[in-house]
DNA sequence: AACCACTACAACCGCAGATCT
DNA sequence: GAGATCTGCGGTTGTAGTGGT
C-alpha cells in the first residue's frame, strides 16, 4: 500500500527505454570519475533518472572502454559454438572468453542463430562439431549391446551414437576442476536394450557435466532413475538447450574401461557417493578433485548387483529351465551354462581360483612371464564375475601380463583401472591398470602398469614382491622425487595432469592418497607419470 | 509505396546469491 | 540472525533496420 505510490512516483520518474547521448555521457563521465559499481548511488547523484540497474547494463554493454562493436568473427564464432557445447547459456562465462564482447551479445547472437538453424531444421551445432571424434572403438554385442568409447583428440563432443533404444549426443566432459574440457579424455558409455539393462554395466565412464541435447536413456539403472527404465526414457531424455539439462552429477562412477568383442573386461557396476561401501569404485573424478576420497570398495557380490539393479531388471535371470545364470551372452563354451557363482557369493577366491585354473589349462605354468591371457579368459572371466572383476583378479591378469610392456603391439590403451586388449591382436596384450589420463590420446600411452595394492588382496598376489608396494614412507620420498623434477616426465602435455587417485594406485595404499593440497601442489609441479616413472627405476623394471 | 517477415540489437524483468545493516 | 539492498545473470520483450514481395 504505501509501497504503491512510491512505486508509481518511481515509475514517473525513472525513464525506460533507449538511452540518449547526453545519458550515455553524464553515465560515462560519472563511473570514470567514481568507478564502477553501486549503481544506485549513480542514480541518486549523477542527475539520470535511470534505475542503478539500467546503468550498470548500459555501461556493461555499450560503454565502458575496450568493447568490441561490430559482428562477430569466424573465429569469435567457432569459440561460441565450442563454449556453448561446453557451458550451455552460461552467456556471462562465455563472455569472459571471448575478450571486448558482452554476455547479451553472445545471448543475442546465439539465440538468432538457434532460431535460424532451428527454422532450417538444422542442428544446433554443426555436424563437423558432432561427429569429428574419432572413436576408438565400437562395438555392438552380439547380445544387442552397444557400446560407444571414445576418446577424443581434437574436440570435445562425442556423439553420434544412435541405436536402437537410445542415443547418446553431444557428450560435453568437463572438469570440474576448472571448467576446462576434457578433451582427450577416454571416455565410454554404454547404452544396452532393455533387454540387457540388467547387466549393471549401463554406466557413463565419466563423473561431470552433461549437456543433454537430444540425449536419451543413457543411464538406467541408478537409484534414482529406476522409474525411467520402465518408461524407456532417461534422465536426459528432454531435448532441450534449457540449463536444467546441464546435468551434474558425481554418481556416474565409471568402471573399467576395457572391452572386445562387445564384453566389458574389467567391469563394475558404478555407484553413487552413498554407495561407495558396496561398489567397487574406481574413479570418481569429483572425490578425486574435490576431496580425495576414493575407495576401493569390497567386490560386489552377484547378489550385490542384484539388489542394485532397478525391479526391472536383475543381475540374474532363469531361464527356461529355471537355471538361474548371468543374463550376459556366454561367450564360451568353457564356461558352464549356470553360473558358477551362487547368488549369494562374493566371487572373489572362487573366481580367482577359477581364473587361475584358466590360466593354467591354457599355458604351462612353468613360465608365467609367458602366459598369453586371451580375450576368452577375459570373456570367460566376465561370465563368471557378471561383469564385475574382481581386484585380485585384475591384478592377476597384469601378473600375468608381466614381461609384454612394449613388445610387439603396445598395450597403450590407457584404462581408468581395469584390463584392456589392444584391439589389434587376437591375444590380447593383457592388461593394463591404473594409468588414468585425461590428457593423452589412446595411442600414445605407454608406461608400465601400476599395481594398486588391494590392501587386504595384495598378499594373496601371485609372485609376491614383484609389484610395487609402497609404504607411506615410500610415498613421501616419490612425492619429493616428483616435485625436485629430477626425473623426466614420460609426458610433458601442457594440459593439466590428473592426480590422485593415479597417485593412489601408484601408492598402491588408498589411505596413502594425497590430500586436496598435496594433489594441487603437485599438479602445479610435475606429473604423477614422474612419480610412477621412479617407481619403475625403483622396482628395476621388476614390473 | 505499403506491407510483411526476418534479423540484430537494446533494454527490461525476475530471480538468486552476495553483501550490507 | 534476519531483513534490506546490491549485483549479476539469464530469459524475454521491444524496436529499428533491411530486404523481399
Amino acid at each position: 500500500m504505501v509501497l504503491t505510490s512510491d512505486i508509481s512516483l518511481d515509475a514517473r520518474a525513472l525513464k525506460k527505454g533507449p538511452w540518449t547521448s547526453t545519458e550515455d555521457s553524464i553515465l560515462t563521465s560519472f563511473v570514470t570519475k567514481h568507478g564502477e559499481g553501486n549503481w544506485n548511488s549513480v542514480q541518486k547523484h549523477s542527475g539520470l533518472f535511470r534505475c542503478g540497474k539500467s546503468c550498470r547494463l548500459r555501461w556493461a554493454n555499450h560503454l565502458r572502454p575496450n568493447l568490441k562493436k561490430g559482428a562477430f568473427s569466424a573465429e569469435e564464432e567457432r569459440t561460441i559454438v565450442e563454449l556453448h557445447a561446453k557451458l550451455g547459456n552460461k552467456w556471462a562465462r562465455m563472455a569472459t572468453q571471448l575478450p571486448g564482447r558482452t554476455d547479451n551479445e553472445i545471448k543475442n547472437y546465439w539465440n538468432t542463430r538457434i532460431k535460424r538453424r532451428t527454422r532450417a531444421g538444422l542442428p544446433v551445432y554443426p555436424a563437423d562439431r558432432a561427429k569429428s571424434c574419432s572413436f576408438k572403438y565400437y562395438v555392438e554385442a552380439s547380445d544387442g549391446r552397444s557400446f560407444i568409447s571414445g576418446k577424443n583428440a581434437d574436440c570435445d563432443l562425442t556423439s553420434s551414437f544412435s541405436r536402437q533404444g537410445g542415443c547418446l549426443d553431444s557428450f560435453h566432459p568437463i572438469s570440474r576442476r576448472d571448467n576446462r574440457s576434457l578433451n582427450n579424455r577416454t571416455f565410454m558409455t554404454a547404452v544396452p536394450p532393455s533387454s540387457a539393462v540388467n547387466q549393471g554395466i549401463n554406466h557413463l565412464v565419466f563423473e561431470g557435466t552433461i549437456n543433454s541435447y537430444h540425449c536419451t536413456e543413457v543411464i538406467r539403472n541408478r537409484q534414482d532413475d529406476r522409474n525411467a527404465v520402465t518408461n524407456e526414457s532417461g534422465p536426459f531424455a528432454e531435448s532441450s538447450s534449457d540449463e536444467s539439462n546441464m546435468i551434474s552429477r558425481s554418481d556416474f562412477i565409471f568402471s573399467s574401461l576395457a572391452f572386445d568383442r562387445g564384453y566389458m573386461a574389467g567391469a563394475l557396476l558404478s555407484g553413487s557417493d552413498n554407495d561407495l561401501g558396496q561398489s567397487l569404485v574406481l574413479y570418481n573424478q569429483r572425490t578425486t578433485h574435490e576431496n580425495p576420497i576414493t575407495h576401493y570398495g569390497p567386490p560386489v557380490s552377484v547378489a550385490t548387483l542384484k539388489q542394485e539393479l532397478p525391479s526391472s531388471q536383475s543381475a540374474v535371470s532363469a531361464d527356461s529351465t529355471g537355471t538361474q545364470r548371468s543374463s550376459i551372452t556366454n561367450p564360451s563354451p568353457i564356461i558352464p551354462s549356470n553360473n558358477i557363482l551362487s547368488e549369494t557369493d562374493s566371487y572373489g577366491s572362487n573366481a580367482s581360483n577359477y581364473l587361475e585354473a584358466l590360466i593354467q589349462e591354457a599355458h604351462p605354468v612353468e613360465d608365467i612371464e609367458q602366459v598369453c591371457v586371451s580375450m576368452d579368459l577375459i570373456d570367460q572371466l566376465m561370465v563368471l564375475t557378471s561383469g564385475n572383476m574382481p581386484p585380485d583378479i585384475t591384478a592377476l591378469l597384469v601378473s600375468s601380463g608381466k614381461g609384454r610392456w612394449g613388445e610387439k603391439s603396445d598395450p597403450t590403451t590407457p584404462v581408468e583401472v581395469g584390463i584392456c586388449s589392444d584391439h589389434s591382436t587376437d591375444v590380447s596384450p593383457i592388461c593394463q591398470i591404473g594409468i588414468w589420463d585425461e590428457t593423452q590420446a589412446i595411442s600414445t600411452h605407454s608406461c608400465p602398469p601400476v599395481v594398486p595394492r588391494f590392501e587386504d588382496n595384495m598378499k594373496e598376489l601371485p609372485r609376491e614382491g614383484t609389484y610395487p608396494v609402497c609404504t607411506d614412507e615410500d610415498f613421501l620420498t616419490l612425492l619429493d622425487l616428483a616435485n625436485s623434477d629430477a626425473v623426466p616426465e614420460w609426458h610433458t602435455s601442457s594440459e593439466s595432469k590428473s592426480v590422485g587417485v593415479p597417485y593412489a594406485l601408484l601408492v598402491g595404499n588408498m589411505d596413502a592418497l594425497p590430500t586436496q593440497q598435496t594433489i594441487a601442489e603437485l599438479d602445479n609441479s610435475t606429473s604423477y607419470r614422474s612419480v610412477a616413472n621412479q617407481l619403475w627405476e625403483h622396482s628395476s623394471g621388476a614390473w
